[in-house]
DNA sequence: AGCCTAAATGCATAAATATACAACATGTCT
DNA sequence: AGACATGTTGTATATTTATGCATTTAGGCT
């Protein structure tokens, strides 16, 4: 199951760092580091990342994720690892995270600029942030989306 | 000819407009407004266009534009109608644009916005702007480059 | 633990998209 | 104008990608 997320975010990382045209080769890469999965899959993958397939000037079609994903990311060398996150929980379709004193707001800033789908809005405290979860969206979905965004949360949630 | 041209313009305002999937759905729109084509050349519009196709969250898959051709000018209600434009010429591989006094700083940075990639690079003086054409890139797609990301100037060049 | 629901996946195939090739048009240069 | 090069397009088709359906797997809950 946690195979799912690994896959995503090597996935991920395969399109940050090499120019790839078609889901075969993507396929064929993903295998060589030692997962399992069809081109089925590797198509509902992508569908779930956002990514998408863009012409490029010299490699006829390039895959590529949307730009808030990674672009500052990459660009400012900025870790993570530190954002003070300590727990998250749900009330219906309230999830809660709890995060050091002084560090909600600029961890929900930092939530917001993924436009995650799986939310409607946050709102943040001194140590607390409220997470509203889209109608129709699970709980589950939401921590998966945010682990795939932020992999530093990996080892935190559940 | 300019009957291509047209068609590109189109197909972007009809891309940033609407929310559509599939190729043949944009052939259609195409055709209602009277243009005669297959999806075969709608196919090489959208590469020439740098169009990509991205899972949207509600629509399943979308078109879009590369995100510098169009959200800045929607957004702020910008005009280029007076950007100055007075000529453009080539010797070799350099083409030259010529444009009112003091105008050429401004031209070129717009013109670098749009990261066109029959261009190297431009250098501005107070009324011209060097532009070096990459090697295979011809004048003439230089020509057409500029007008498909500026249509103010169709009735300039040319 | 055992039941139940939701998620994940493969297989097969439909759907969608890109392109080789040939034909035709257009433009360029002398 | 004629010849040559370049650009545009359609047709047919190969390639690539998405998805319905069935099955397996993993969680969640009592």
């Amino acid at each position: 199951m946690s195979e799912k997320i690994n896959r995503l975010l090597v996935l991920k990382q395969i399109i940050t760092l090499n120019r790839i045209g078609k889901q075969d080769d993507l396929l064929n890469i993903l295998k060589q580091r030692g997962f399992a999965l069809t081109q089925a899959t590797l198509s509902r993958d992508l569908k779930e990342l956002k990514v998408s397939k863009t012409p490029d000037a010299e490699h006829g079609y390039i895959y590529s994720l949307p730009s808030h994903s990674m672009r500052k990311r990459m660009a400012s060398n900025v870790s993570y690892s530190n954002l003070g996150f300590q727990s998250i929980d749900v009330s219906g379709n309230i999830a809660v995270i709890k995060t050091k004193s002084g560090y909600a707001n600029s961890f929900a800033t930092i939530i917001d600029e993924f436009f995650l789908s799986e939310i409607i809005g946050t709102l943040a405290g001194n140590d607390t942030i409220f997470l509203t979860i889209k109608e129709g969206s699970s709980f589950q979905e939401l921590k998966k989306a945010l682990i795939v965004n932020i992999p530093e949360l990996k080892e935190f949630i559940k």
